[in-house]
DNA sequence: CGTTCAATTGAGTCTGTTCAACAGCGGTGG
DNA sequence: CCACCGCTGTTGAACAGACTCAATTGAACG
């Protein structure tokens, strides 16, 4: 009941009819939702231990890619139902994750609505900083497993200025850029500042 | 167990304890979130029949404040446990509402991150017709109980750019303006392409 | 070693913002 | 009843920042 998908691959596509529920088990995954003429917006990026899958009257809502190599365990919704009634925990954790993504989108609109560029990667940064330990301590290896093109669709940028904002980050010394697929935070309090919006 | 919201007063506030849930009965409310420096962004309006009260670990998630007098119907978390256990058809109507609600964060997310002020404010206009009547009839008018401001913090703009995009829309003959707090849609094809962000 | 694709850098443009002035409207009080 | 005031929305001009397009570098792979 687990599926390896390969990098570039799609777990299901927008409006494809739903059959099963997923979760993550390595790897990691971009939600993703097209305009008409190709413009792209990553909604989320999900890795080990989220559940996707998210649908509305039967079709699900973007397209779910996988970022890198990623394993995925498929539920079909049709024994979903039996497994609730047998476990009612289960219902309580789904909607347990469900209130959580609704929090993860909100805090993603602020960003997408408010913020500057270099507001924006620093809380991509911090974020993903967040995931590995809530311990503050400086000095943190963040891994990208994604492109750049992913992130800019994701923070609502173009490649260039994603890059460009790194850039400047690395030069006024507060990451550093051992290799284009991970990024070494070494001042975490200045980008926690400007995530928050700190003037 | 009903309470009145005059226009601008807030039901409750981000980070404040959550001890009920609410449902709109009339009127309409923004819930909106703040960055430091006082930026802000408004996630949604909500009107009739909508759920407010959305928390996680116990505390509200955002502020949600009336945009025009507001009547919201209060229920006391405690009780609702209670509700829940007579009545499990309850439990399935709000996960449905959540459902909902991601949709429409995600919808959002979009527009946020892609799209155009035309765009924007073509998706926002669609939006609020279909509200209304799905009926794709031409001619609708749209009411606005909000702001400029509550439309530019929601559209990530600035009151100034939703004024004048608003001014491009009526000089192409695509709507009308006949109050500062109603629209009327006269072409409402071209405004569904827009939002969909045909080229 | 060459090819290919991703990421960076540069230059110029454009669009949304900023700052400022003006208009419209509703309420208040003389 | 009308003049005044405050608030919201509109309009204008100049600016700044992100985008576009193009060229370069760099890294991964055969």
């Amino acid at each position: 009941r687990t599926r390896l998908v390969k990098a570039g691959q799609s777990v299901y596509r927008e409006f494809e009819e739903a059959k099963y529920l997923f979760s993550v088990v390595t790897g990691e995954i971009r939600l993703a939702n097209l305009l008409d003429d190709g413009r792209r917006q990553v909604t989320a990026f999900k890795s080990a231990g989220d559940v996707i899958g998210e649908q509305k009257n039967g079709y699900y809502q973007s397209d779910a890619e996988a970022v890198c190599d990623t394993v995925v365990c498929q539920i079909p919704l049709k024994s979903l139902d039996k497994y609730l009634k047998e476990m009612p925990a289960i219902q309580t954790a789904l909607t347990a994750k469900m209130v959580d993504e609704l929090h993860e989108l909100r805090h993603h609109a602020i960003l997408l609505g408010c913020k500057t560029p270099v507001e924006k990667v620093a809380t991509f940064l911090v974020d993903r900083a967040e995931k590995i330990t809530s311990n503050d301590g400086n000095e943190i290896d963040v891994e990208l497993t994604m492109g750049r093109s992913d992130i800019a669709d994701f923070l609502g940028l173009t490649i260039e200025t994603v890059s460009r904002t790194i850039t400047k980050l690395k030069k006024m010394g507060v990451v550093e850029v051992p290799s284009n697929h991970s990024i070494l935070i070494k001042d975490r309090e200045w980008l926690e500042n400007q995530a928050e919006g700190e003037k």
